[in-house]
DNA sequence: TCGGTTGCTGAGATCGGTTGCAATAACACT
DNA sequence: AGTGTTATTGCAACCGATCTCAGCAACCGA
């Protein structure tokens, strides 16, 4: 492929490079004869245009990042799935970025995301720390979250309502009979985990009984600990509610390796609807975030943000997942 | 921040634009005097390289892609997390692609990266169809497939040994006292599926037992469809060999869901040794695969291919991963 | 037939760097 | 002092597009 460039195009179709170039990205403004006597030039050369090239002298690029924490979290993973395709309906190019936590890299990102003109881009559940980062940056860019951002309503934001998904979780524990039910947290330093948190907590209050959390640790084995604590209980819960369904994962796990079943001895149930709960053992009952709305609404925010300037803040209702790991409690 | 490009720090300390340059990419070029004086100033306007200025005018950037069918596949999950790691410690930011197994879309990012101009890319597990496509792209462009290729000697690949794999997985069972060995089969038109089903068939064969393959489908569900049609053997073996993971999670979810219990009734073995097995319930034994290892090595033999044009193929060893899920058969 | 659009295309500067080449300075050696 | 390196830096072309400004031809109405 001896480097096509658009000059080399531009010769074989004896116009000038200016033609050319609104061949592609202009075509009204080329006599439609012209025009596809190019592209059929340029085809048959094999030509595409450098986006390097292009996003150089646009100072805009098609592509966008999505900065998560974790891809090894089905949770960013299913986003990532989901907002990859949405990105390129609309005719973007995701890239993923991995910070592993580390504030350092997103920062990274963002500098790096600033210097290839991406347009703007998206934040998953970052924890608060991140959160800093961000600030100084989503300053002058465009950036949306998937996530409750405290403090701050320049951001636009896609969120899950914690409190809704909670009290699903609870009417439908409470309308198996259940009256105790416990509660393992999730990653801590993100604000949905904490907002679940604080909803579990008012609702159960609310309805007269006393919270039980078994963990409220930060890191991925609070489903572990968690469940730990659930066996050295005297008089424990009849049914647990995870923060999210990793967490549920390990609760099960953990209760198994000590001979509980669930849900015949435990009721178990989670929060995100991975498609891997389906193929747990048991199926994991579960609330289930809209990941896939969540990809296309974040889209959405960021190009109307880019247009209209608005910042939108966009709370999505989720709902009951029923599958295998809940029933009603032990007599 | 009023766009900084390399004029403004070159103006700002009092040098030429291409004195600013050698200051960031060839140091030595530079006296250590100015060249502190510019990384001074540069740090203090906030200033960084454009990567697509670099890009285009070297003609070679440091992103590189990593193609996969399906992030949502932990095993991909986890690559993709270990390349990341990997890419940035040489200094190459990983662009993850995923092409939820459209070859249009690996056709896509191949002629993105090569506009992108990016040194090298790394293909994970393809189906044959995508090897297609490779086959058109990877001559005059560097590649690496994790993965095994056929009749293609021209591209790097590492791959871990099948055939050592299985037979880890069937001595264990084996020393367990397990003479009746199922097979679930993994994702059809890979090569590594298949090299563990050929592997899985030559080995049961050679130690004089008949081979049993429950299910040889082709998507994601084989998991599923084997547990059914154990379920309704007359004889069915005492323990099943899963090509991977994923399916094995599949194989139990489906026994746990007629009433069969893993270990006690039957043992499951996985394979690739994610990460989220230890969270399965029961936690799952399964033939680990180095996926941390195959991250370095693939950049590592992308490197060594761009200056030797050497082409290598290396073949990792698996090694087997005590968990839960495997015990004596039943009496 | 002439001034005034309108439509299409060419020129050339520009985006932010890189790099071969030339110029200058500094230093070594005879 | 004269000449030959060697170390530094400036100059300017170039990477592959985009875009504003002109130029030119065809078309319109008077």
């Amino acid at each position: 492929m001896p480097d096509l460039s658009i000059d080399v195009v531009a010769k074989a179709a004896g116009v000038h490079r200016s033609t050319v170039s609104r061949a592609f990205s202009r075509p009204e403004a080329v006599k439609s004869e012209t025009r596809e006597h190019i592209l059929r030039v340029a085809e048959g050369l094999g030509y595409t245009m450098s986006p390097l090239a292009q996003a150089l002298r646009r100072k805009t690029s098609t592509i966008i990042p999505l900065i998560v924490p974790d891809i090894t979290n089905p949770f960013f993973a299913e986003l990532a799935k989901t907002m990859t395709q949405a990105a390129d309906e609309r005719g973007y190019q995701l890239m993923l970025c991995v910070t592993n936590g580390d504030p350092a890299k997103s920062d990274g990102y963002f500098t790096a995301m600033q210097a290839m003109y991406a347009p703007f881009g998206i934040v998953a559940p970052s924890t608060k720390v991140d959160t800093e980062t961000l600030k100084r940056f989503a300053f002058g860019h465009k950036v949306v979250v998937i996530d409750r951002v405290e403090g701050d309503d320049s951001v636009p934001t896609v969120t899950v309502d914690s409190r809704k998904g909670i009290m699903l979780a609870l009417d439908h524990l409470h309308s198996l009979g259940h009256t105790s039910i416990g509660y393992v947290s999730g990653i801590a330093g993100t604000h949905t985990a904490q907002d679940r948190m604080d909803a579990y907590l008012e609702l159960t209050a609310q309805s007269g009984s006393t919270p039980v959390v078994l963990d409220s640790g930060s890191d991925l084995d609070a489903g572990t600990r968690g469940a730990e604590h659930f066996l050295q209980m005297d008089n424990p819960p009849t049914a647990i509610i995870a923060a999210n369904d990793m967490v549920a994962f390990a609760v099960i796990s953990a209760l198994g390796r000590s001979g509980l079943r669930v849900p015949d001895d435990v009721s178990v149930i989670g929060f995100d609807g991975l498609a891997l709960g389906a193929r747990f053992n048991p199926p994991l009952t579960t609330v289930r975030q809209p990941i896939a709305d969540m990809g296309h609404i974040a889209i959405e925010l960021a190009e109307k943000q880019n247009v209209d300037s608005s910042v939108d803040h966009i709370v999505l209702e989720p709902e009951l997942l029923l599958r295998g790991s809940t029933s009603g409690p032990r007599k």
